[in-house]
DNA sequence: GGCCAGTCCTTAGTATACCTAACCACTGAG
DNA sequence: CTCAGTGGTTAGGTATACTAAGGACTGGCC
């Protein structure tokens, strides 16, 4: 299975490095992504707050800004949408008043797993045409990406 | 679900299908990749145009939008960003004078080069960090992601 | 007690990038 | 020459991001 290696063995091809592979492949999935989406519903980022706080419990804006890799405005905009849609709430925490703990409402727990399966639809039906080695390996890239993305 | 591969080394909840980890890693790689780029430069949708346009040479607008899976409208506007720059040309085709070629001028072929060089600096050292298996698994999820997202 | 630096969050203003709807400009068929 | 269809553009609106500026609260220090 060297095939794909020669294709790309990282640096070789002059400016195709496999740092440009992946981002044009994240720009391409991302927009995918977005087309994908009904109107009138939320945005991607608003969705993925919804789902970190479904599946985390709840979380203070800073927190929430860090691990959308935003600045703490964007995100607490982001926030307004979800609890003027009635999906989150802002909550002072008692032990630090300046804090804010953001949490789901029911509604934006139901939203968060309902549209997710939702949009992942298409996508994991793609997916599972593939043999289980190149879901094998875009499982990996993923976590591995993940952590990069982290870093 | 349950039928998944039983390797699957992600989540463990049974809504966790890899199309979850795959979008999310997407957005999670789509901000950061966002958060690098300096202030006063063209956007990635733009970089992209530019990039695309080096390699393929000129393109109709619609071509274009099909490519970044955008509506032609919104190419439209992203191609006024590169014209108005000076990094890219329209002219009128002469055998069909509804359409516009789109063509990088000098400028915008080295600008599209030098961009995607210095923003890759930092992906290359990461992805370079990892093993060659890891690297090779990349790159085949990105080869076969892009596929998926051209579909 | 009271002051003050630092932390957490918000609002205001601006920019990118996407969409739909409406509208020209041109082509090719009749 | 009229008209339907194609290719592009502009207008208006949404989502998301940023920086800058400020309000609210905490905790240490006088």
């Amino acid at each position: 299975m060297e095939t794909e290696t020669s294709r790309e063995p990282l640096g070789t091809t002059d400016e195709a490095s496999l740092g440009s592979h992946v981002r044009s492949a994240v720009g391409l999935l991302y927009r995918r992504f977005r087309s994908e989406r009904p109107e009138g519903t939320l945005g991607d980022t608003a969705l993925d707050v919804l789902t970190w706080l479904h599946k985390q419990g709840p979380r203070t804006l800073t927190q929430l800004s860090e691990d959308a890799h935003v600045a703490p405005a964007s995100m607490s905009q982001s926030v307004n949408r979800l609890t003027s849609a009635g999906y989150a709430n802002r909550t002072p925490d008692p032990n630090d008043r300046r804090k804010v703990l953001i949490s789901t409402t029911p509604e934006g727990a139901e939203l968060a797993i309902a549209t997710r399966a939702q949009r992942n639809t298409w996508l994991d039906g793609q997916l599972q045409a593939l043999s289980p080695e190149d879901q094998h390996a875009i499982a990996r890239a993923c976590a591995l990406l993940t952590t990069i993305a982290g870093s």
